[in-house]
DNA sequence: CTAGGGTTAG
């Protein structure tokens, strides 16, 4: 064996500690020998120690009586504070450094502007950049790559792309920042593209770019691409020990909403942890499977993984759609015994309590929390939409501007919708157009179908039709649809016809928008088109997706189906629904012709 | 030999 030199011996020994006294045993060794300060090399390594075993505490207590510091001492006391995620920390020492007239080299930039990228603050980041330059790093990889993920947390893609495509040398960090920040910002496809251009320059890939991939091929539905990356990486042995690229993969086929395979690489995982078991959940959530999520939670909390806000999150979702209220009420209690609040969970709660029913325990739980962002407001705006409170949707739309804060693509999407079924079309138009003057908002598909909605129920369809042609992009069936069945109730034959063609057009597969064109056509007396649409409905075998409800009323569940003559309660339901009609028709709210659509039999 | 890119969710 190579004898080591003195230097050498103490460095390997100080990295082999797993104790705090030893560390001091050496650190006193070294400088009753002069070599704590002779060689700075030390100080940062002995810095390093006492952060890595004792706490930071007592590392910044050694740094804090440092006569100098040199970049080695600097860095160490700069990453353990990274590592622990004193983010704030890590700027302020790096200022310090700065103003002490120290001399950042490529690592300590590079933590400053991954530091700078978790707090989302661009400018701090751009800032340390510019100097990063000025000291001769503009071309390093290192720092190159924690500035393309600044942007790319930042939600800068485009500044992104051209730091990008200025860099001298890319190594596969750089790649996949590039990558997974594509996908994470919707742009899937060119993520897609960019793995190929990276192949073409002989770039091999590792795990975490593979991961980006399984993003991408998850947001695709893509299961063919999505099977070769995961061959790849098994062929690759990338997957063998990488419990987050395993738990993307549960993610994506559940995502695709292949929940066998889904459930098989689950099985297959050697060590889970509460981030799997959550992959898992939520893809049973989101596809409709809520009571094998249920299940799964009830298992993993057997199993003594604790669920952490994002399964939560998963399983309310899952009890708001079936109606699961008395789960979502215990979910409710396990949160505030054992975590505390959180505006994520707040939100998933009000969506719960909405949809199961309760909108007064939805608003009690809004009325509780005093930093409501965005999201938040949307989802109590919706849960009034759902319920059909266009009044008190507008009345909290107006509060939110009054909070100050800035109504998104969503929030209007949820104002517009109930405005339109509450009948209110001035008002509507009124904040349609202060969206797009105002705010700056793009309208989407989404306010278009809207908008197109809210003036076909007032039988306002040559003004729909306007708005149609004044889109930029071409209409969806949404809003075709919406201008039809508008044409219809108020029998307008000429838009009504051009609405049923372009829908004709798009192939839908629903049995229920064939049931509309055709009910259309006998109303036009085409009579020819009608049987050519019978023809297609019964050939295709479209299948009718049954519309269903579900609520819990005392502790019982009361599902209710479509035209569902099991139900107990069918006859009851029936002549509520009889009362329900007659009222309706007394203060004319519905035309009349609206039951038309009951004479075509599928 | 330290440093940069990654998992579930409203």
């Amino acid at each position: 064996m190579r004898t080591l030199s003195w230097p050498k011996r103490l460095k390997h020994l100080l990295l082999a500690c797993k104790d705090e006294a030893p560390v001091t045993q050496i650190h006193a060794l070294i400088i009753t020998t002069g070599l704590f300060f002779a060689n700075s090399n030390f100080n940062g390594l002995v810095i390093a120690s006492y952060a890595r075993i004792g706490g930071i505490t007592s590392a910044r207590h050694l740094f804090d009586k440092l006569p100098q510091r040199g970049v080695d001492a600097w860095n160490a006391m700069i990453v353990a504070y990274s590592r622990r995620y004193h983010l704030t920390e890590v700027l302020n020492l790096y200022h310090q450094m700065v103003n002490e007239g120290g001399k950042p080299d490529s690592s300590t930039f590079t933590v400053a502007i991954k530091a700078s990228s978790s707090l989302k603050d661009l400018e701090a980041g751009e800032r340390i950049w510019r100097r990063a330059v000025d000291f001769g790093y503009g071309c390093d990889v290192f720092v190159g790559s924690s500035v393309l993920n600044l942007y790319v947390k930042c939600g800068k893609i485009d500044e992104a792309k051209l730091v990008f495509d200025k860099m001298v040398k890319r190594d596969v960090v750089c790649w996949a920042t590039m990558i997974t920040g594509l996908v994470q910002n919707g742009n899937v496809l060119e993520a897609v593209d960019m793995f190929r251009r990276m192949r073409k320059e002989g770039i091999e890939g590792d795990g975490v770019l593979m991961l980006g991939l399984v993003q991408a091929c998850a947001n695709l539905g893509e299961l063919k691409l999505g099977l070769s990356v995961h061959g790849h990486a098994v062929r690759r042995e990338m997957l063998m020990d990488d419990v987050i690229l395993q738990t993307s993969l549960v993610d994506m086929y559940a995502k695709i909403g292949d929940l066998e395979l889904a459930s098989r690489v689950f099985e297959q995982m050697p060590r889970k942890n509460a981030v799997s078991w959550g992959a898992l959940i939520s893809g049973f959530a989101q596809n409709g499977f809520a009571e094998y999520a249920l299940d799964l939670l009830v298992e993993m909390q057997s199993l003594e993984f604790k669920p952490d806000t994002a399964v939560l999150v998963s399983a309310l979702l899952a009890c708001s759609q079936v109606g699961h209220l008395k789960l979502g009420k215990s979910i409710h209690g396990y949160i505030v015994r054992r975590l505390g609040f959180e505006l994520v969970l707040g939100t998933a709660l009000i969506d719960m309590y909405a949809k199961c029913g309760s909108l007064s325990c939805a608003h009690a739980i809004f009325d509780r929390v005093d930093s409501r962002d965005v999201i938040l407001w949307n989802t109590m705006i919706a849960s009034y939409g759902i319920h059909g409170d266009g009044k008190e949707v507008l009345s909290l739309f107006l509060k939110m501007k009054e909070a100050n804060i800035s109504p998104d693509h969503a929030t209007f999407a949820s104002l517009l919708s109930a405005l339109s079924h509450s009948g209110q079309v001035d008002v509507g138009q009124y904040w349609f157009n202060a969206m797009v003057n105002e705010c700056k908002i793009p309208p989407s598909e989404k306010h278009y179908a809207c908008m197109v909605d809210l003036l076909s129920r007032a039988g306002r369809v040559e003004e729909a039709y306007q708005l149609i042609e004044s889109m930029n992009t071409e209409p969806g069936l949404a809003i075709w649809v919406a201008l039809l069945s508008g044409c219809h109730n108020y029998r307008n034959l000429l838009f009504g016809e051009v609405a049923a063609k372009k829908i004709l057009d798009l192939n839908p597969d629903d049995l229920g928008i064939y049931a509309l064109v055709s009910n259309f056509f006998s109303l036009a007396r085409m009579w020819d088109r009608v049987s050519i649409l019978r023809k297609i409905m019964k050939e295709t075998g479209m299948k009718k997706v049954p519309g269903y409800s579900a609520v819990e009323v005392n502790g019982k569940h009361e599902a209710f189906l479509v035209e569902d003559k099991n139900h107990h309660q069918y006859e009851e339901i029936l002549q509520m629904l009889d009362s329900l009609d007659n009222e309706m028709r007394v203060i004319r709210h519905v035309p009349d012709s609206l039951h038309d659509v009951e004479e075509v039999v599928i």
